[in-house]
DNA sequence: ATGATAATATTCACTCATAAACATTTCGCT
DNA sequence: AGCGAAATGTTTATGAGTGAATATTATCAT
């Protein structure tokens, strides 16, 4: 699974180097795509379809959202391949979706990696909303 | 069972030599992740496990909690393996997380270790009102 | 107490991942 | 064809991470 955070940043051209660690584990090609909360996903070839899979059992034809959330995440997405240096370019407009300027984070969540504007991150992990965390815990009886 | 406190300090390069005692039980690899107040924990691989089994029982599509949850947790964590000498490095975002600077403070609380910054440990630490903290604890009828 | 041993702390040197700067190629456009 | 922009590739620097060596402190047995 992947996990831990790592800051890294975009050179001029928007390219990004992937963390030593997550190359280990994604290989050289995987799936970039939007995700929730305006960061990116990074999905290995073999989970991505599994996602996909379970995405393509919402309703699309009767129902509105499910055709929402196709099209936000399939047409959002580009097969990627890391070059000799480590690095992948990310496409200006996924870039724009995330908000990728220069300082970025790359965060391990268990079966995919997310891609985050610095800043971004740091706002949404407000960690000292400690007790929200502690309640958000007991709410799912963990 | 992990108890009793240990004062150690980082070296330069933000490394930590973990007791011997809690050595002995950890092994040689283990998790370390945030933790809530603001310190880290250490948890055996095992512990980890069953903890990582609750958090993917969340649902992370449909709920926004539960996506903090599991990017508090996971990208939050690292696993460790200490060194011939006994060490681990701590990564600087955890460490700045807990404020970790010098001096440090490790703490056995059963399942988990804790690590925290030796001031921050001191001041959360006067149990000059445990009695009534306990007191507030009479619903659990322990 | 005293010395022997183990545990912790500190320092130095080196490697390799990342960052940054620069060069080349490809491709669309006029 | 010739130009410019984007994409791709190469090279060099920097510094975090790692390992080894040494110094200091604590622990224990005699």
């Amino acid at each position: 699974m992947f996990m831990s955070e790592y800051y890294h940043s975009l050179d001029t051209k928007g390219r990004l180097i992937i963390p030593q660690k997550f190359r280990e584990q994604l290989g050289n090609e995987f799936i970039l795509s939007r995700g929730l909360d305006h960061c990116l996903y990074i999905y290995t070839q073999e989970e991505w379809e599994k996602f996909i899979e379970k995405l393509s059992t919402l309703p699309e034809l009767s129902n509105a959202n499910g055709r929402k959330l196709n099209r936000f995440f399939i047409a959002g997405s580009i097969q990627c391949e890391v070059d000799k240096q480590g690095r992948v370019l990310i496409p200006a407009s996924l870039r724009e979706f995330a908000s990728l300027e220069k300082e970025v984070v790359l965060a391990g969540v268990g079966k995919r990696i997310e891609v985050w504007n610095k800043n971004a991150w740091e706002d949404y992990n407000n960690f000292d909303d400690v007790e929200g965390i502690a309640s958000s815990l007991e709410a799912f009886n963990i």
